[in-house]
RNA sequence: GGCGGCAUAGCCAAGUGGUAAGGCAGAGGUCUGCAAAACCUUUAUCCCCCAGUUCGAAUCUGGGUGCCGCCUCCA
């Protein structure tokens, strides 16, 4: 970092403003992101979110912060249980298959391994303690087998989501007049649950109020404060998290605590589709599977980060694909130098245009992460870049230089995958040969034919004349 | 119904009081045998509508219209 520290803002839910970033103690920032429940493949929302706040933590680090980055993975839930049902597997087995298949496409993305990636069934005995703790300060009560929060217990319930109790609980009490049992057991409608009681048959644990599973907010809280502490810097998810999952964490964990949970909480918009939020409930998801297929890493999060995390993207094969044109200039500038010799030296006008780029680069990330910005930046450097010549190679490396660090820290590789050649467009190749030799053949030029087929030969590729037509295959 | 957010060129998208970033597409040009790629130039008298505050507003205030999200699982 700097002498002088970065001046970030950051847009805070909690307080609905653009806020000085202070964290809690010097140059060390703890960040916990909500991270995915694994019963299902991810989607481009799952990715919007895990590159924005991978985007953002590579920042921080980029101007000097010592940053702990906690991702969790929630491998408990009844989502995972009902899915796992459905496939006559156990809910463990399923977690483990789509943790592997999260961070297979967390690899493809360049989405940076976190810090700490802990699952909630690490911490259960944890969890048991923090709910004992809850019960003992009297915000929690045993019912049943299930453990609530006392939601009145908690002065400050609604200030994360901006919820008024009173109407909540009107909300709520038609919703559990519906659940007649629920409703003997709850204080107050509003009230949810730490701990839920389950059959002997299913996935649990055994705790002091019998044997059961925690509820989903539970864990967070838990291990925000097993891992990072009682109070962090930045807790981040998408924007539907907000209410009930972080109110929840918040009540959980300050009625505990008697401090903040997290100075600033961030939010990320949401992926829409024709003007409707992309989820799996509606079923007009992209898997990030299938859009790697078309799309290279670098597409998907140039098009994620030319807008500005807190807006709305609404989703079409198109916008995507429109994307792919800038990225192309931007790796071309990148890999002008390939194989040249450095030439000249760079002059004092570069010097000067490579720190003016740094400064605005940072006055762009430092402004809520305001990547469409540094995203222009990055253009203008390439503008200038393929304005060099050859023989002003020097110079032209040190903005390349600046270039490929600069967009390193939003993730973009900038590989030259433009020789890359797809699976289908090799066979296609060949085929054009094939067909070129045939022709020869066709012609009596079997000299022609021949080099044709000897040239093949000596790169692997055996070619054998049928009745039926040429085939080939590699050696 | 309550709360929150958004409306900027053909499309995507920045911009929170000082006279419209950037990208895609389009147009013209350089280059080329012809192309393609690349590069250069160019493209909103105007920011959903109405009224107001101000010397000055896309940016602030009031009203309206449309859309989205949350209030229940959801990134």
């Amino acid at each position: 970092m700097n002498s002088e520290v970065e001046k970030i803002q950051v847009f805070n839910t909690l307080t609905g403003k653009k806020e000085d970033f202070v964290p809690v103690s010097g140059k060390t920032v703890k960040i916990y992101a909500c991270g995915p429940t694994v019963y299902d493949s991810s989607h481009l929302g799952h990715a919007r979110k895990e590159i924005v706040w991978d985007t953002v933590q590579r920042y921080l680090r980029f101007v000097g912060y010592d940053v702990v980055y906690v991702r969790n993975i929630t491998d408990v839930d009844d989502k995972i249980i009902n899915r796992a049902r459905e496939r006559g597997i156990g809910p463990d087995k399923l977690a483990r298959e789509y943790t592997f298949a999260f961070w297979e496409d967390m690899h493809a993305l360049n989405v940076q391994a976190p810090d700490f990636e802990p699952r909630a069934t690490e911490f259960i005995a944890q969890m048991i303690s923090f709910v004992e703790g809850l019960i003992k300060a009297g915000h929690a009560y045993q019912a049943g087998g299930d453990v609530y929060f006392d939601v009145g217990s908690f002065n400050d319930y609604g200030k994360l989501g901006k919820k008024n109790l009173d109407e909540l609980m009107v909300g709520a009490r038609e919703q559990v007049v519906a659940q007649e049992e629920l409703q003997k057991l709850k204080k107050n409608a509003v009230d949810f649950a730490l701990w839920k009681s389950a059959d002997k048959d299913e996935l649990g644990w055994q705790s002091p109020w019998g044997y059961g599973r925690p509820g989903w907010h539970l864990e967070c809280s838990t291990m925000v404060k097993h891992i990072l502490g009682e109070t962090i810097d930045i807790h981040s998810g998408g924007e539907d998290l907000v209410f009930p999952h972080h109110e929840n964490e918040i009540a959980q964990s300050e009625a505990l605590h008697k401090h903040p949970l997290a100075r600033y909480w961030l939010h990320n918009g949401f992926i829409q589709v024709s003007q409707e939020k992309m989820a799996k409930s509606l079923g007009n998801f992209k898997t990030i599977k299938d859009l790697l297929r078309e799309y290279e890493p670098d597409a998907i999060r140039l098009f994620v980060l030319q807008t500005h995390y807190r807006n709305p993207i609404d989703f079409s094969p198109e916008s995507l694909a429109a994307v792919k044109s800038g990225l192309q200039r931007l790796v071309r500038a990148a890999h002008l130098n390939d194989g040249l010799e450095l030439k000249g030296a760079a002059g004092k006008d570069i010097l000067a245009a490579a720190e003016k780029f740094k400064a605005e680069f940072r006055q762009a990330m430092n402004n809520d992460f305001n990547t469409a910005i540094a995203i222009s930046h990055l253009y203008q450097i390439a503008d200038q870049i393929s304005a060099l010549k050859d023989k002003e190679s020097a110079a032209r490396q040190v903005l390349i230089d600046v270039l490929l660090e600069h967009a390193a820290v939003l993730g973009l590789t900038l590989l030259d995958n433009r020789k890359n050649l797809k699976d289908e467009q090799k066979e296609k190749l060949v085929g054009i040969l094939l067909e070129m030799r045939q022709k020869a053949k066709a012609d009596k030029d079997f000299e022609r034919a021949d080099a044709i087929r000897k040239q093949l030969t000596d790169i692997g590729i055996a070619v054998m004349d049928t009745p039926q037509g040429a085939t080939w295959e590699t050696i």
